[in-house]
DNA sequence: CCGGCTTCTGAAACCGGTTTCAGGATAGCG
DNA sequence: CGCTATCCTGAAACCGGTTTCAGAAGCCGG
């Protein structure tokens, strides 16, 4: 078996044959690791020119210690939120001399813990961890010692590295301006039941109204997962329970889109009956009918930090735990209430 | 440095030291490659687990001169079609022993070059190219000797593994649909210029209105690159054209939902005013209002597949080029012209 | 009871680099 | 001019596995 360009598979003993020096030498001016004298290098970058000679990663990651790789951990669930995060890895890690390894998690923590170990077994130089539910001190056990970063997931420990997304506040910005627009009987369609990033939007709904000397309306709280049917599912369950609401605000701009979707199935308008707010800012939101009013989360450029924290830690610096915050994007999903 | 979920780093030689028996033992018996005494067996058996021992991968590697990697070139530009891809790559290889490794081509022919270089010089043992446009011999001479799969994408020579949609066979089946309900007038909103793609569902607009014995109106056709954005501008620019039309085919769903929102903005309703198709499916195609009629592109298979096609090529295997259909999807954005 | 064949096993070579170490050449200094 | 400090360089060890090879042990039939 061969690969490369070319013929056989020229190594670093060619080089230093045809350049008539030692391995060490050619390894040497390879890595500009010593000075050589003048004449001897520019043998060898002939050599290595004239053979087209690439030196093979995985010999060197053997005898260095560095794979120069990162693990990542995604979640695979489609989620255009955790992928975007992905993406920006990869993109993040394309100016580096690191590659990404990916690993999925398929949301399912005994799953996730293998795909840690497997990559850890494969000597990844570091480790993205993005999203997924293993355990603070599973992940101490099995990234000790080893650059780790937590994307989209704030582990209190401060032997973490997180880069997470204030949910709090976005959850809080998104009512409050539904609030600053007259709307009093906003119902929320909540994420997944104990997932952190639902309970933390939902606390922030709870404090806006707080602020405001309000208390929600505990009817117009309905539960989802995240997903557009569970929009649609939800606003029939609040429809059906002839509740008067004159908002939603929607885990995520995906139930968004099913909630909208429900609305207009039953004649109700958006934003004219009823005013719709979301959560994320994908692609297509800036895109449906009308424009979505949301809470950005910068999902790629989370991924991006994270890939730039990681290269960071590899390299020996330091890193602290960061809270990015949502910012509101406001389109014309929101109106005053009519009356 | 150390890894691994324990100490210092213990290697097969550890074993070989605890269970009583020679490297070589350790390692036919973990890798079951000859028969060994039950007693030994179960000593090393014992000895792995009680020292948590894990193969150092990349020794491995290079040893058996198997990385146990697969390259995979992505496009990256966030396109939910390409993005799915990659997501069906990584899930199908993720039943088996081999790993991901992403490198990005960022939609330019250099970086796509460099990129494959990178790759192989981490010695993949199989590569998966999605999209791009890498000139055929140039992936020969890269990848030759190399198991490659191309994925969403069509290279006539048969060197070369291909799996890619059918797009004249889709545009076709839109176009035909349209014209099935009545519609004469249908103005398309087209990819990039010279982009295969763009370029075969146009060709397969044509084909459907031949076969139906009718000519397009050449005005009805623009221009786009397959954005949002350039869905609006599409649509605005047939507006201001002044021109008769009943239906939009559009490049891809993202083009559609931007040809929608143009649409509504100008107080046109989707269906009853203008009917629309347009081509991906992709998830939230599903819950815009109306829902998006729309040929399927299984992006995602497509993906599982390339896995499943590289692995079989990586065990000796063959494949050879397939072409997977599009499928129709009929929602609601299409209806009969009121006329 | 012995030769031949099969089975198991360990020593050693190997994969392709990096890194240590020691020695030779050269330069600097008194 | 002699002696030490410095600079280059190559030999060899090393990273942690796999695989070859040859020898030891066990089994068989004659």
């Amino acid at each position: 078996m061969w690969y490369g360009t070319g013929m056989k598979n020229v190594t670093i003993e060619d080089i230093a044959r045809v350049a008539g020096v030692s391995k060490s030498t050619v390894s040497r001016v390879l890595n500009h690791t010593a000075v050589v004298a003048p004449e001897k290098r520019k043998a060898v970058i002939e050599a290595t020119e004239r053979l087209g000679f690439s030196p093979n990663v995985v010999a060197r990651s053997l005898a260095s210690g560095r794979s120069m790789t990162v693990g990542v951990l995604t979640q695979l669930i489609g989620s255009p939120f955790y992928d975007a995060i992905s993406q920006g890895v990869i993109a993040g890690l394309g100016y580096s001399d690191y590659s990404p390894i990916f690993a999925d998690g398929q949301w399912q923590e005994t799953k996730q813990i293998d795909a840690i170990g497997a990559l850890v077994g494969r000597r990844v130089d570091g480790m993205v961890l993005i999203g997924g539910g293993v355990p603070s001190d599973e992940i101490s056990r099995q990234c000790s010692g080893l650059p780790t970063v937590i994307v989209a997931r704030n582990l209190p420990s401060d032997r973490h590295h997180c880069i997470y997304m204030d949910n709090v506040s976005g959850g809080y910005l998104a009512t409050r301006y539904l609030l600053q627009q007259g709307h009093r009987q906003i119902a929320i369609i909540r994420g997944l039941e104990h997932h952190p990033d639902a309970v933390d939007r939902f606390a922030g709904y709870q404090q806006a109204f707080n602020e405001a000397g309000l208390t929600p309306d505990p009817r117009l709280i309905v539960d989802g997962d995240f997903s557009a049917e569970s929009g649609i599912r939800a606003v029939n369950e609040l429809l059906s329970r002839d509740l008067a609401f004159t908002a939603i605000f929607a885990a995520n701009d995906l139930s968004a889109f099913g909630a909208r979707l429900a609305l207009d199935q039953r004649g109700m308008q958006v934003p004219r009956d009823v005013s719709l707010i979301g959560f994320d800012d994908q692609l297509e939101s800036a895109y449906v009918t009308p424009p979505l009013t949301t809470v950005r989360q910068p999902a790629r450029e989370m991924g991006r930090q994270a890939s730039e924290a990681i290269l960071n830690l590899i390299e020996g610096g330091e890193f602290s735990t960061q809270a990015v915050q949502g910012e509101l994007i406001i389109r014309q999903s929101v109106a005053p209430p009519l009356r």
